[in-house]
DNA sequence: ACACGCTTGGAGAGCGTTTTCCCATCGTGT
DNA sequence: ACACGATGGGAAAACGCTCTCCAAGCGTGT
């Protein structure tokens, strides 16, 4: 059964009556074909079966109709297996939501390349052959060089979230500092007195936004210093800072939070050391997770429309693709309050 | 720059002044070659910069280095988007996770499919020509076609989960019937009068298993007949059907739910109630998501090594790359109890 | 010395497409 | 009638690689 050999252009062409390269056209949909060769031409394909082969076509047109979705693991550390815990964060299945929602329409493939530290070359190199057209970048550490190299060596590409240091590159972001300043802006309206704070780790440029939106908000409310602790966006980091920051300021009463998964378990420490959210201590997250919503009592979150983004990210690569010389471009989303009811 | 054609093994050849056919060998290890020429060869190889062109090679070996992970979204509703619930279920994630372990350190790619109802043609053709060597499918609506198009075309594929009806083709799966026993004896053991059950929907396998697994357990415990509802393994689905079991039969006293989405979602509803978890109301989950561990209480649930079962599906597909004519086979997977708080 | 194997490098034939030429045919305006 | 631009089909050259032959070189046994 698989053995039979696939049926290939020369045999459409043959049972067809015509060239290889008329058949080609066909398929193609380029340049006028007589209507009746047309005709027998698709009969042919129908009744062959015939799929054109992806490689020979790619390797032809120097196009593959895929597009990588790249994700860094260089921050991973032997103790702390980065696979399990990226992929089961809520972030990356909203991501390849919105890629696919626009990506499959359009036929185009969706391949996953995770690069660590030292694979950078390599990935640059795979993705300049046949590897794909295009990438979507994720998740990446400050100071990762993978934007530039990837600018430099002209690869279409686009990030989600913005890269660390400027580079001539395309992506999609939040307005991470607005978002946190949304935060802050509810905490303060609830009057809270000590507000403080478990932010992301200090190389992702996400965290940074959102610890100096927040601090700069508050302070906009007569809160000078905002005590914090610095979590790895793992509901277990938002525990253990939980707990350190009441130890260290057991008259807090709000606390803004640089993600759902760390709320939560902020959270869970919070009512387990006997505080009532909100009306103790209210609880601010960030990303309207699928968490946030599963939460007891429900979290006040900072939308982040990650699925939107993504998908504005994959229509910008495309674009990009369609025309290699498109300007480099970035699109800021905003975020919005979603008033639950821990704030 | 990215305007400047790459190198290719004709530019290698000439720089190391050999043929291409010698420099095909030396990077791919096959057959001697003189030490002489090897590093000739590798030399002009890292000055140039060459990286072989990945199309080029398949057109040739007929191999693309890239399993596809297959998602069958048949079930798909308008007013229900399938791909924002499907992926950002932590089910997809964890399998990606398990995948990618394996299929990593070898160089293996991964490239998502998403199949329609219509679609599965389609797939077959994309996948018998250059789209993937293999396939691991997930996620299969029960009398879908896929599994037996598959065998039949003779395309390498693992399913993970069992096909609804035999087919001749290699799967991974948990003992879905045992755990749903393990749950049942858990809560008998706790001496439960009255236990209920939230089913997941009746269409999948896996659901089919654990509701009969149950009811046949409980059975033994001499509970002859166990009311049910059914969700469709979302959270919100369980708190419609937690909300349906306590109206039809307010002196339940134990709930077993067929995956810990739902049962935090029966849960919240509980506690909403005004029962105590697990003194009132003993809860029994299944999977040991990371959402069981959120929970509060956290939840007793039934644990479904998903990572191991897809690194096996993984392994298994490879190995049946290598040897086409390796037999079917299946793996069976123990589910073990992980007892937390709330049953 | 000679024949005979064994090793190693090169030439070249594909792999299945797309695409560039080129040629034949046809309709049109003078 | 005749030249002339369109139009549509076919032959064949890539695309970059692998791999089968084939020939040359070498050592060995008789």
């Amino acid at each position: 059964m698989q053995s039979r050999r696939l049926p290939t252009l020369e045999d459409v062409a043959r049972m067809a009556g015509v060239s290889r390269a008329t058949v080609s056209r066909v398929i193609n949909g380029i340049r006028n074909v007589d209507p009746q060769l047309h005709q027998q031409v698709w009969t042919a394909v129908d009744q062959t079966g015939y799929v054109p082969n992806r490689m020979a076509r790619s390797l032809v047109t120097r196009r593959t109709g895929t597009v990588a979705l790249v994700v860094s693991d260089s921050e991973t550390h032997d103790d702390d297996p980065f696979m399990s815990r990226f992929f089961s964060d809520p972030y990356f299945g909203r991501v390849v939501g919105g890629l696919m929602s626009v990506l499959r329409p359009l036929g185009v493939q969706l391949a996953l390349q995770m690069v660590g530290a030292d694979g950078h070359k390599r990935l640059v190199g795979d993705l300049r052959n046949g590897q794909a057209d295009g990438a979507v970048v994720l998740s990446l550490p400050a100071r990762d060089p993978l934007p530039g190299l990837l600018a430099a060596s002209g690869i279409p590409a686009v990030l989600i979230g913005r890269p660390a240091e400027p580079v001539p590159i395309s992506y999609v972001d939040l307005d991470n500092e607005a978002g946190a300043a949304l935060a802050a802006d509810r905490l303060a309206l609830r009057g809270c007195r000590r507000p403080v704070m478990i932010a992301g780790p200090p190389d992702v440029p996400a965290s940074v936004d959102r610890i100096s939106g927040f601090r700069r908000a508050m302070a906009r409310h007569g809160h000078a210093w905002i005590p914090q602790e610095t979590g790895n966006f793992t509901q277990d980091s938002g525990e253990r800072s939980m707990r350190a920051l009441l130890a260290a300021h057991p008259g807090l009463d709000a606390v803004f939070v640089a993600n759902d998964l760390m709320a939560v378990g902020a959270l869970l420490v919070l009512q387990d050391a006997g505080r009532t959210v909100p009306d103790d201590v209210a609880v601010a997250g960030f990303d309207d997770s699928s968490a946030a919503l599963s939460a007891r009592p429900a979290l006040t979150t900072v939308r982040h429309p990650l699925e939107d983004m993504s998908a504005e990210a994959a229509r910008m690569l495309l674009s990009r693709l369609d025309d290699p010389d498109a300007r480099v471009t970035s699109v800021i989303y905003e975020p919005t309050l979603v008033e639950r009811q821990t704030a």
